[in-house]
DNA sequence: CCCATTTCCGAAGAATGTTCGGAAGTGTGC
DNA sequence: GCACACTTCCGAACATTCTTCGGAAATGGG
């Protein structure tokens, strides 16, 4: 898909700020209200932009605490590895997950009540599955998102 | 701040999807729209949201590369964290990290256009610096996002 | 049981979202 | 350089939603 620098306007906005309202989002990009609708609309559709998402402060829904576990497998058949992909989907603990390269195969973002939840949670959901070969768990004193999308693609259109 | 039930429901259809038009959110909650309205501007209000973000495909804007980087900070005191906060967000690469506890001090996320962005941004960011000890970088394959949302407070109003 | 306080609702006005036909721009082939 | 096909963009009109606000309903102490 071709992207020009009015599209980029637009993921950077919206990455920033998922309610700007069509109006506004236009007027920053020098274009008419339904000019901006149908680009978002299209990007969407294209998959440039796959959602929009509230960013909730933890504390206020009860968790008290959270951790990043570090996940080896035991085997890494992309059957495994898929597989695993669906079960870490299915935990509601998890709120994000990085697959990485290296000695470990996961980063898991975990979410817990408190100590004895991630305790429990560790062994109930990681340790005690086969195809976990080695968990290491981390406790997570901050997270911070940077608002700003980073644009490494050329404006290749006026 | 107390929530109750309607509350913890916004959060999560929220959460889901920061772009539900408010009238369909009061219909899920079975309220009257301006009664949504003010919920969520309390939420947003207590902090409990703390923003609406687009989630951008890395692809679109010529990322092709993802990587964590572990960091271990050669100093501990508050002023050093702090520091090394601040540093972080005026890096336009860094997406997010995370401040943990154990051998390594920070997870950084990282976007990049291929290896040598990479490898130049490894040594000028984190390598250079005096306050890094050390840093170790993964590939990342894959992130995935958990669209629900954990909510372990008791619905403690009706 | 009553009063003070908070929360909720519904209607109306303001603002925005959305559609669509035509204009303007773009690129290609001749 | 021109004509054609094609894509993109715009602006006005309509539909829908957002937002406000006064009063009703619910809540919780005393």
């Amino acid at each position: 898909m071709h992207l020009d620098r009015t599209d980029f306007a637009i993921l950077r906005e919206l990455r920033k700020n998922a309610r700007l309202p069509n109006k506004t989002l236009a007027e920053r990009l020098g274009v008419a209200p339904s000019t901006a609708l149908e680009r978002v609309r299209r990007l969407r559709a294209a998959g440039a932009i796959q959602g929009f998402h509230a960013e909730i402060d933890p504390r206020a829904v009860g968790i008290g605490l959270q951790a990043m576990i570090s996940v080896r497998l035991a085997r890494h058949a992309r059957g495994d590895v898929d597989a695993f992909h669906a079960y870490l989907l299915t935990l509601r603990e998890v709120l994000s997950f990085y697959h990485v390269a290296g000695a470990n195969d996961y980063l898991v973002h975990v979410a817990v009540r408190d100590s004895d939840h991630l305790r429990d949670f560790a062994l109930d959901a990681f340790t005690t599955r086969p195809e976990v070969a080695h968990i290491e768990t981390s406790l997570i004193f901050s997270f911070r998102r940077n608002p700003d999308l980073p644009v490494y693609r050329d404006a290749d259109e006026p």
